[in-house]
DNA sequence: CGCCGAGTTGACCATGTTCAAGGTGGGTGG
DNA sequence: CCACCCACCTTGAACATGGTCAACTCGGCG
């Protein structure tokens, strides 16, 4: 069942969600509302309560955690398709902001506790979504396991790659303080390890969000 | 249903199943071949076929990744009553294996695809065991995105007091050198920030495995 | 044109790694 | 019972890597 009603972040009708959703991977949930986000704009913050599944129509969500000390953790990026925003317990244990501008559905219908387990098909589709986030997470600790600078930025470039379009083709579409934040680095030195490997002829930088792989041998032997 | 059968590791009658688990906690899948484990023996490898569910009823594992070089990235510790070894693929991503003398049950159900949501009771277990993981996945990357090792360490150190029975007492059943794959440090490093904190006040080395926290509040700080 | 945010580069410095040399404690065998 | 061994841990000194601070470039936009 679809809801559609007023909310503060620009909501739409539903023929949109349909037309945006048409050639793209289809969803279980195709029910909830849509709701746009600008840069930068926060979705979800830590410390809210959760039971909210969101969905990526358009655009690129991170979610991250603030420290102490004003750093900021990035834990993932979150693409067309994907979903994010489950929760093992009652509040959001991340912040959840727009990379770009985006789009996402919400569904509320997972504040019923087992909702998402009531049909066997609906449940698959679940648990292989959870399934997913652990895998991804678990891939992501161990690339902030890796030592070099070096192997950090390969493994996540590969990553991009395999995400994108063309080929040997990687646009980014987050910054590069957001890169940093998501391999445990400094600007600086995502912006030299970049520049190194397009010295060592691994890369190309046709602008600073926009690189050709020239090597993905060398590139991939980095990552290991 | 019990499945009672010979086996390469030590296999043992089902009334040890049930006589261990009593005083533990209590779960969905009391069925299984109980096996044990040498210390640093591998229960499977990565690369093999997937689809048995394991679960710790004595004793510690460790799930990790092996590099090309030879480094080694520990995943995960994982204690009496947690389980490991579900996969999104087909195949193990990860290796398991005893950290020091211990038993698991293997559940083989877990091939069949759905299995566990064909009951919506076990369903809801499942789920919550692989959220579980992902949360834990999550923490344990924002634990390697910190930047000081002294951070990492009263992180980690904290985890396993939080772990263990006595409060402010840690009983270590790992290595340095597992510590150190685990927070993406060297054996030395760990050595070193042990020693620094003990120095400090924080903690208090009774012996190498055994570690008194002497000041939690301060422990606290350095976690944030 | 001048501003501004994003990215790059350089010089210096702090932190952790590397390599190498001791300790320590629990086992085994004489 | 002691001596020896071995794995595990600790410590030290030199070194490498990434962080910090600061200057500079570049491109878009008022």
């Amino acid at each position: 069942m679809l809801m559609v009603q007023a909310n503060s972040a620009k909501p739409q009708a539903v023929g949109a969600i349909r037309a945006e959703w048409d050639g793209s991977r289809s969803f279980a949930w195709q029910h909830g509302l849509l709701r746009t986000f600008e840069p930068g704009q926060e979705i979800y913050a830590e410390g809210e309560a959760a039971g909210t599944l969101y969905t990526v129509v358009r655009g690129v969500v991170r979610t991250c955690r603030y420290l102490g000390d004003g750093r900021r953790l990035i834990n993932a990026f979150y693409t067309a398709g994907e979903v994010f925003g489950l929760e093992s317990g009652e509040l959001h244990h991340l912040t959840a902001e727009a990379v770009n501008d985006c789009a996402v559905t919400a569904d509320r219908n997972f504040l019923q506790p087992d909702y998402a387990l009531s049909d066997q098909r609906r449940a698959a589709t679940f648990v292989a979504h959870v399934l997913r986030r652990a895998g991804r997470a678990e891939q992501h600790a161990l690339l902030l396991g890796r030592r070099g600078a070096t192997d950090k930025l390969a493994t996540f470039l590969l990553e991009q790659e395999e995400g994108g379009d063309e080929p040997g083709v990687i646009e980014l579409v987050m910054s590069r303080q957001d890169i940093a934040d998501y391999l445990g680095l400094t600007i600086e030195t995502v912006s030299r390890t970049m520049t190194q490997l397009e010295r060592d002829g691994l890369i190309t930088l046709a602008s600073p969000r926009r690189i050709l792989v020239t090597s993905m041998k060398e590139l991939r032997a980095l990552a290991e």
